[in-house]
DNA sequence: ATCGTTTGTGTAATCGTTTGCACAGCGATA
DNA sequence: TATCGCTGTGCAAACGATTACACAAACGAT
């Protein structure tokens, strides 16, 4: 009530103002325990009064469960990552779920900020970020079975994951570009080290493959826009390629924005663009990207899907998959 | 060490492992505290082995201090908000503070939020919702004294609060624009029910007020590219005006595409289009959006030196004000 | 040899909840 | 009336750390 107090109330003192014990406080605030309806109803009066509300922390402590989930990104930046994260961060409150938001540049700060976020004793941690091995997750939340988001099967078996797979999607695009003729591709990598867009470029290259072409030119950038742009100019500059596979949609805007300005060639006539992710902005009209794109809405459904098993505790591990549908644009 | 372990070593446990006391194991991990080296080596070395770390739960408990950070937005999805809390949450970790992200569009959700958040004894509060009411904070809040982010100066003088203003940029802007011919300016709302967005539209129309103009035209959106879109057309079938001030980039970019797509405007020769944040998308060669621009990385400055002084033990109220500045574009 | 100071460690209280156990009251059943 | 079961409440022990206090040992100075 009074907004200047300093000073939280807590269950003790508010037991002495209602004339009852701490332990009836608490049953008040806890929907499932004994405890007479008019004895609550008048705790959570006082309770109101004194704005009273019990401490999480202390809570926690006692129940051995935090309700904190962790959630390792690599950037909120990349608008794929952010419209994923809204979403999941949604869910999660429905769940009374509060989520701790890791994200991180740097390798050894990644781990580092890893090992803090355990030690608040989260009760769930989903790792989205390539950069982390999992031996590393298993090791750090050795309490809590991480969920990891994977695009391939597990070597460890003893993990939940959500996979993704993209295969026949990045199919049906190059079979797409191939039948208008287009024969000289190139990859632009979004980075060097992750495993994430080695697989991402292997759906690409065994659907060339089937179509006896490969890749005839190689770029990596590191998923931004300027990288994309840069990069592009280079390679378009070296190499006489006709169509040209990005590693995620913001890269992909960025290599047509280069094709576009710096070498004066249009999508999709003088040239195939293709990004990957399927963010809002792939379907804007400035860009109507042709994109490899992945529902974001189901992908955290499904995690949240695997949250609430491990919640009503059976571990699992569970294992998820889904597939990734073309996005049609203009640009292939 | 053993990934498999389920539960996690107590201070107690290693104490007895190490033959000493649990006040000695805490001491091992106190930077100050009267503790030969060698045992300190000897307790660190046994607590690697076993894979022990304090528990930031208990810990917090007895100190009175979660090092936990309430952050309050509207969406992440908005990169204009993206691209702060990234910054924001880096700066956050090199202070080993952890960042809970509350975000919330409906508004009773969000206030069930943060009193869920505000049990668990947040260090600190960083509203960036304008949606979210400074008495609502204060009482939610009220052993945390909030930081505010806001437009203007509060009423309530006793909270922390980073204020921006953009009169001066907009007023630069509007004449830059007035001086290309342009008369008849419509502004396009971000929002109906937002003070903010009722400042930044006053910014522009001030500054139009001393050419002796108004905005003749208004329309709402809600921050999101369909919302500029659609308005934008909607605006240009109604009315004849040949500039549109945005209430954000996203919109600016809505109604460019609109402005050029649906009516065969191009900018700045036929209408003059203008966005507010300063995202780095706006930057982009397909965008080139001219914008009253907030540098980012001074902003979450501003709010991290803030909360270093509250963490100092000064709660102050500390306000710090920031100014917008143009950035300038081909779409006016 | 004595005193004072410093250093290192243990004991026990504390932080604010939750919950198993005990027990009193009370209505229903035999 | 004695017994049983059920309800509502209090007592006290966790949960896992931190820290004021006490004290013993070590050391230097006199």
């Amino acid at each position: 009530m009074n907004g200047t107090n300093r000073r939280r109330i807590t269950s003790k003192e508010l037991a002495k103002l209602a004339g009852v014990s701490s332990a009836t406080i608490s049953r008040a605030f806890s929907p499932n325990s004994r405890i007479g309806s008019a004895t609550r109803d008048r705790i959570l009066a006082v309770a109101r009064e004194y704005g009273y509300q019990p401490n999480a922390i202390a809570r926690s402590l006692n129940n051995q469960r935090s309700r904190l989930v962790a959630l390792v990104v690599n950037a909120i930046g990349n608008p794929c990552e952010a419209e994923e994260q809204q979403l999941l961060i949604h869910r999660l409150q429905a769940h009374q779920l509060l989520p701790i938001l890791l994200c991180c540049a740097d390798h050894s700060d990644r781990l580092q900020l890893m090992r803090l976020a355990s030690t608040y004793q989260v009760d769930h941690v989903v790792i989205f970020s390539d950069m982390v091995s999992m031996q590393d997750a298993v090791d750090i939340f050795h309490t809590t079975k991480p969920i990891i988001v994977s695009f391939e099967p597990l070597e460890n078996e003893d993990v939940s994951n959500i996979r993704i797979d993209g295969a026949v999607g990045a199919g049906e695009i190059i079979d797409k570009i191939v039948s208008d003729g287009k024969r000289r591709f190139a990859y632009l990598s979004g980075t060097k080290s992750s495993w994430i867009d080695k697989l991402r470029r292997k759906w690409f290259a065994d659907a060339l493959a089937r179509h006896g072409l490969a890749f005839e030119a190689e770029a990596f950038g590191d998923y931004s826009y300027d990288s994309g742009f840069k990069e592009a100019v280079l390679l378009l500059h070296r190499s006489k390629v006709d169509a040209v596979i990005c590693g995620n949609d913001v890269m992909a805007i960025g290599a047509r924005d280069a094709a576009r300005r710096v070498l004066g060639k249009n999508t999709p006539g003088d040239i195939a663009i293709v990004g990957q992710d399927g963010i809002a902005m792939a379907a804007w009209d400035c860009n109507d990207l042709t994109t490899l794109s992945l529902d974001h809405v189901s992908f955290m459904d499904a995690v949240v899907e695997v949250i609430e098993r491990h919640e009503a505790g059976d571990e699992g591990p569970h294992s998820i998959t889904l597939a990734c549908t073309p996005r049609w644009g203009s640009t292939a």
